[in-house]
DNA sequence: CGTCACATCTGCGAAATCCGCAAGGTGTCG
DNA sequence: CGACACCTTGCGGATTTCGCAGATGTGACG
């Protein structure tokens, strides 16, 4: 099933191949932007109706589809309330850091239970999402996780009480 | 990449509708999270390879594929850097507000701008984050959107540099 | 200028998937 | 017991996916 063959991955664009991570942007043209809406809308919108609609063969969508997900400029994905899912507590917590912000940005980019992970201006340094599925999970990965990183100087947390919006609409405004 | 598996978790699941007994509108069964977690990893993953994951026929996946879609327990949809897509500042904003938050909030989740609002515990009431095309535009939403909405004691922001994780794995671990 | 290398689009069968529907089976609950 | 919710198996037909061959366009280079 779905052999998944990531072929080629093949360059493509003579420039850039540095891709995915935030570089820059691998310059998309119309006709992407114009699919990535068509998915944005619906996942799982057939290749030929996305042709129909951004004016390509049905191919050439599957195509370019392919390699926007080998690029990792985009993903197909469900995404959930956490809340559904079981997980009751998130906090967005606000680090400041002394030395290398960067290698503690790493260090939280690989707990699992951090979501989010953005290096900041402003009187935070890096400002980490937590998901997780009670309060003792979330004062476990807070305060023993998060605050004894080498480097970490002080945190600041605000436990999320309500969610009330998120979308994943970039660039179908 | 993914090669794996599928090993199907065969088993019997006609005692699991005692378990996941959140007080949530739509309570999710173990199957129902699966089929999420399989989902997570790939939004276009065939129903077929689905139920040899979770153990179940194809038609019952698609029945509860549907119906969770239907009932907005998840969607399924493209999710990109927005960096990639043209929007070049973002920031999240912590506001105080005097009087009634929900309200603010509620404003705050009409504008297209905003991708993200929550109502947190601690030093802010809310937190929202904004996706802009350019300096000027973040500017303009924050200074002149936002600080002039009433009720709205005060702002602080804090602008991307860099975003270092963003994943969609809730319930995937 | 010719042409090689490569990216991209189109067309087209073959295989796989989607999708609705029908005919049960099983467990819960009032 | 009967209504109900949910799953299963099985089945075709419509649709979609997928690989590949062929056509076209463009930049690099001798």
């Amino acid at each position: 099933m779905h052999s998944e063959v990531v072929a080629s991955r093949s360059a493509d664009q003579r420039d850039s191949s540095r891709e995915s991570r935030n570089g820059n942007s691998p310059q998309l043209d119309a006709v992407s932007l114009a699919i990535i809406q068509q998915l944005q809308e619906d996942g799982r919108r057939p290749y030929a109706a996305i042709g129909k609609a951004v004016g390509l063969s049905e191919a050439a969508v599957r195509q370019r589809v392919q390699k926007l997900l080998d690029q990792g400029v985009m993903q197909i994905v469900a995404v959930t309330d956490p809340l559904t899912v079981g997980f009751r507590r998130q906090a967005m917590v606000g680090i400041n850091v002394e030395g290398d912000v960067e290698s503690i940005a790493d260090a939280l980019t690989d707990m699992s239970e951090v979501e989010y992970v953005v290096m900041t201006a402003g009187s935070f340094d890096i400002l980490a999402e937590i998901v997780c599925e009670d309060d003792d999970h979330l004062l476990d990965v807070i305060n023993k996780r998060i605050r004894s990183l080498p480097g970490v100087r002080s945190t600041e947390s605000f436990v999320y009480l309500k969610l009330k919006k998120q979308t994943y609409m970039w660039g179908t405004r």
